[in-house]
DNA sequence: TACCGAAGCAAGTGCTTGCTTGCAATGACG
DNA sequence: CGTCATTGCAAGCAAGCACTTGCTTCGGTA
């Protein structure tokens, strides 16, 4: 019951947001009567702060499992496999994310937890990237939280908007991310590269 | 006061998002009685759309003030000049941004309004970037739609989250802007290119 | 002066919201 | 069999919501 609660919770919200997501909503959708709801939880705050809770530990859990190694070797590849998971754990929660970032800064409950899983990836992200200058695998003269969000950016951003302008993401997930990591490894420019066709 | 509605409605959506913006709230912060309110517009609705039409244009008009050339010559400075004007947009837009990708999907007569800034912004970036590589000035391998999408991904995420996660963004907008072009221009890689430090 | 459109004000309608109360039904466990 | 915790159900409460009605007030124009 706890946890069927939590779970419609999760899910009203996501489509709703907090004040679409009412009581008598998620109730239904547990199949349950509303009254149950407030013997579980003493108010609908602390329900949808336990849903969002749970949502963030399950995907960081998700992403613990293709972790960036501590020691970088095969930038490109080590990324890509990281970036891709990152994209699919965003693809799938994308109503989620979208939902949260609306209602950021409304309820100050809320705003710590539902930034869990972004701050784990830059993090992650970031500690990989300083690791990776200091052996020498990518320029240095580029700020390493600079560069986390310059890819970090394109994975959040085709993970937000995919399903609302699909149009602008042509690739399969696994081929945007590595057309992205493409991009900012290899640069855009045409000029003095070698094995360049163009 | 017609445009006084439409100013505080748009003020307020953009804090709040659609359920939030009482049409108490609006007259409120319009100085004006409720009753005003609906002496002007049939519904909420209504109101509602008319403020993100009228902020829509007002982005549009701006940012067709600093365009991107229909010949690219300076790639890195045409985009670098379009793209910082863009993200100063965002910038200032960046809770009504947020609340509009919240909100999406729940309101169709919205829907369309409210992406109209970033289909202009997309188009542009589009058109001139298979403008350049017409002109052999970047590389013809990736994907004019891609390239466009992960360049504007780095300046939406930026406009919407530097409020939120200030840490992430340590640089000042027109510094980041360029940081952004040149990993996506020259590239983060460190192998094999002249005018390197390390 | 007479008039008219725009605004204010007070009140109210019907609906939804979060949350509560009281009581009956169920089922597991001693 | 008795007990006790869990759930359901019916009803309701106070507050807030979009929106309406009826009437007054006021400034500009004829």
């Amino acid at each position: 019951m706890h946890d069927r609660l939590i779970e419609a919770a999760h899910a009203v919200f996501a489509e709703e947001g907090f004040r679409g997501a009412t009581t008598r909503k998620i109730a239904a959708r547990a199949g349950v009567n509303e009254v149950t709801l407030f013997r579980h939880f003493a108010s609908k705050e602390e329900l949808v702060a336990a849903a969002v809770d749970r949502q963030v530990e399950a995907s960081i859990t998700m992403l613990e499992r293709s972790p960036l190694p501590a020691e970088p070797v095969d930038v490109a590849g080590e990324l890509r496999r990281f970036l891709t998971a990152t994209l699919f754990g965003f693809m799938a929660a994308h109503q989620a994310v979208r939902t949260s970032l609306g209602e950021w800064g409304h309820r100050p409950v809320l705003d710590d937890r539902l930034s869990g899983t972004s701050r784990y990836v830059s993090n992650e992200v970031e500690r990989y990237l300083v690791a990776a200058q200091e052996r020498g695998l990518i320029r240095t003269d580029v700020d390493h939280v600079v560069a986390a969000q310059a890819l970090l950016s394109a994975i959040f951003a085709h993970g937000m908007l995919h399903q609302m302008t699909p149009e602008r993401f042509p690739l399969r997930p696994e081929e945007s991310v590595a057309m992205y990591l493409k991009i900012m490894i290899e640069g855009l420019g045409a000029s003095k590269r070698e094995g360049d066709a163009g």
